[in-house]
DNA sequence: CTATGAGTCCCGCAC
DNA sequence: GTGCGGGGCTCATAG
């Protein structure tokens, strides 16, 4: 990985067109090829490029050393007016992920072996089931079985709720599973969502509690053992 | 700005649980607290933590210097097992930001000073017209005094068509409008984008030839004034 | 502060 | 490859 900090100006062309007036800045470039340039805040990039950018070098008119990185229809170019520091770093060349055990998958998964936090009595029918509108997280059915539609969300917003109804109604056309009731069920539903849902007949489940509470899961006892 | 490359393990909680495995990465610290862990690979940093994180240091169990950042409800942990380089750059304090003249904005206000591309005769009524269920980008009437509301993307996606129409039923339900054509008007129409479109009666104007010859828009000259 | 939507979003999965 | 949705999305803006 080398790391620059160069007082430097940017133009990019592709997806866009735009053009970073100059200022002393970071410039990080990977081995695969991306490239990003950072100001001092934040933690997106001022400007950047992806991995497998073809690299050329030059001076321009006005003789300042100019990097060109290009990739299909993408053209970034650097303009290097002085260049405060150059280093390079050999990094793990491991593809290594954060491990992550609580994305909406975990919860919709835990929700499947913990039906009962949804509804006392209720079973669950399948997971990503097919509506014609898109698959609905969870298929459940009540204790009276009738079906139960569930939006599984991490932070259930407004299009959380126009989401299960869509999804309700395309079951309800089928025929197949009777008068389908819609819920969502999330870690944290934010207040106008309630009320949307509350108005539409949107049932919400805040399943905060019982997640923070919740044993560990059976998979890490597996691999204890 | 500080950059760091070491030997070093992360683990965070908060939205997620996440647990990084140890390996050589950098660390990029900025002047505002936020921070972020890259390897040598894309883009997207392995961790981060936004600005405004609570900075703390200590040793842990293992005798192992930590670095921890807290936020809120969230908080990264950073084992560094070695240290390889450590260094800290002054970068220009601005805020400046690369200007953009191609997104979805400037395709709208363009269209707005040449609404003849969406067809010929065709008049502007309204920008951002609200419609009960969301503001349509451009309301404008055709040469025969028809209303048309038109979807401006920069790409259209199949969602584009639900949109528009979903805000074409809104318009017609007032009565205010008449009869409103539903129109997308894209640099760049999906080809299944497009056959839904056509399904649905939703009309497609892909505006890129015309846009790629586009005269300098006026700010440019009065900038240049 | 929350809600909403853009983004050169990135990224992975399904088809 | 394209389409589609998630993300610890981030970031900006409107209310």
């Amino acid at each position: 990985m080398r790391i620059l900090i160069a007082d430097l100006s940017v133009t990019y062309a592709g997806r866009g067109d735009t053009k970073l007036a100059r200022g002393v800045r970071s410039i990080m470039v990977k081995s695969d090829g991306a490239i990003s340039i950072h100001n001092d805040i934040g933690n997106k990039p001022l400007n950047y490029m992806g991995k497998g950018s073809l690299f050329s070098e030059y001076y321009d008119d006005e003789n300042i050393l100019t990097w060109r990185f290009e990739k299909s229809a993408e053209v970034l170019t650097i303009s290097m007016h002085r260049v405060v520091s150059d280093s390079q770093h050999i990094l793990d060349l491991d593809n290594d992920k954060p491990v992550s055990d609580t994305t909406e998958r975990h919860l919709q998964a835990w929700l499947v072996e913990n039906p009962s936090v949804l509804g006392l009595g209720f079973e669950i029918v399948g997971r990503e089931v097919q509506t014609g509108e898109g698959p609905v997280d969870i298929l459940a059915k009540d204790a009276d079985g009738n079906h139960v539609a569930v939006e599984v969300k991490r932070v259930a917003m407004l299009g959380a709720v126009g989401q299960v109804r869509k999804y309700v109604e395309a079951l309800n056309e089928t025929g197949e599973y009777g008068v389908v009731r819609a819920m969502i069920a999330a870690l944290d539903i934010r207040p106008k969502t309630l009320k949307s849902a509350d108005k539409k007949s949107v049932e919400c489940v805040t399943v905060r509690a019982a997640w923070k509470n919740r044993e560990p899961v059976p998979q890490d006892q597996s691999a204890a053992a």
